[in-house]
DNA sequence: ACAGAAATCATACTTTAGTCTGACGAGGAT
DNA sequence: ATCCTCGTCAGACTAAAGTATGATTTCTGT
């Protein structure tokens, strides 16, 4: 989640520019004060056309100052798809219930005595079981028991 | 990549709510009229309010029409996305070329001596990137690199 | 009951992997 | 000019990983 706030102009110039702004506009109206146009056109109106003038003014401040503050929410998508083993690629590979659990352990970067004292089972066993994966995905490596089984989908 | 916009208040509504208010100022400012305010006042600071009044009203509706637009953008994490690798994740992570060269084919199943022979160097430099990468990942095995690589997004 | 698969363990051995230390040249930055 | 990073390499050593062989137990299916 990011906000950034990027405005061309400051603040405080901003505020300079309004006040200039209103000064001009005053004096235009002292100049009108001394023409014909205010008495010919109703009070109202007139009250009515610097309202509006200045909240399209207020608007314009509020967007220059504000707009650039965007919320961006990175949604995950596929993360949220939780994966699930398809067993029938597992079997297929002919690879069983342990075997697997090694394999994820594996997968997870852990070492072969920690997969032992994870699962209570002896490091010789441990052994076995990642032996035994080797033939069953073809590999030599455990790096490479793990590209071979995230192609195969036993894997996310 | 969607962009919400959610206003408590509808635009029309608003524009609703501003009619009437003008009208009431409007009322209100013919009150005066009638009464002893408007001239012991001079009519440039009776502007001068006004305009600042409505900037406010306008900022005030800028900020109401706009501050809720979110983005909210989907990253497409895992699939289809051709993977490419974020320099500056790399760099804040004091990773140097030669070293995510290593790490990419570590994450390939590659063997050290695979490596060596693959890019043209000895088996002691591939062993001296591994341990660089271990360093600055984290890790202590180069199962537990592919691991965090792909946590901390430099590897697909 | 028995074959066979699965899971467990051990021992001995080989091969990788990983650590530590030190070194050297090239190129960029100050 | 010199400091620093990067990339390169070596030797010696420790620690894991992987292989090979063989053995025991438990459970399943026939």
């Amino acid at each position: 989640m990011t906000v950034k706030r990027k405005s061309n102009l400051s603040f405080y110039k901003l505020l300079l520019l309004y006040g200039i702004g209103i000064a001009l506009l005053l004096l235009f109206v002292k100049y009108l004060d001394y023409g014909l146009f205010v008495r010919a056109v109703p009070f109202e109106i007139y009250v009515g056309v610097i309202a509006l003038l200045f909240t399209i003014l207020g608007i314009w401040m509020g967007l220059k100052l504000t707009t650039p503050k965007i919320k961006t929410i990175q949604i995950p998508s596929k993360p949220s798809t939780k994966f699930v083993l398809d067993k029938n690629l597992q079997s297929a590979k002919g690879i069983s219930d342990r075997e697997y659990e090694v394999l994820t352990l594996i997968a997870s970067g852990r070492s072969n005595k920690e997969i032992a004292d994870e699962l209570y089972i002896s490091l010789s066993t441990v052994k076995t079981h990642t032996s035994h994966l080797f033939e069953k995905l073809d590999a030599k490596r455990r790096t490479q028991v793990i590209q071979k089984a995230k192609e195969a989908g036993l894997l996310p």
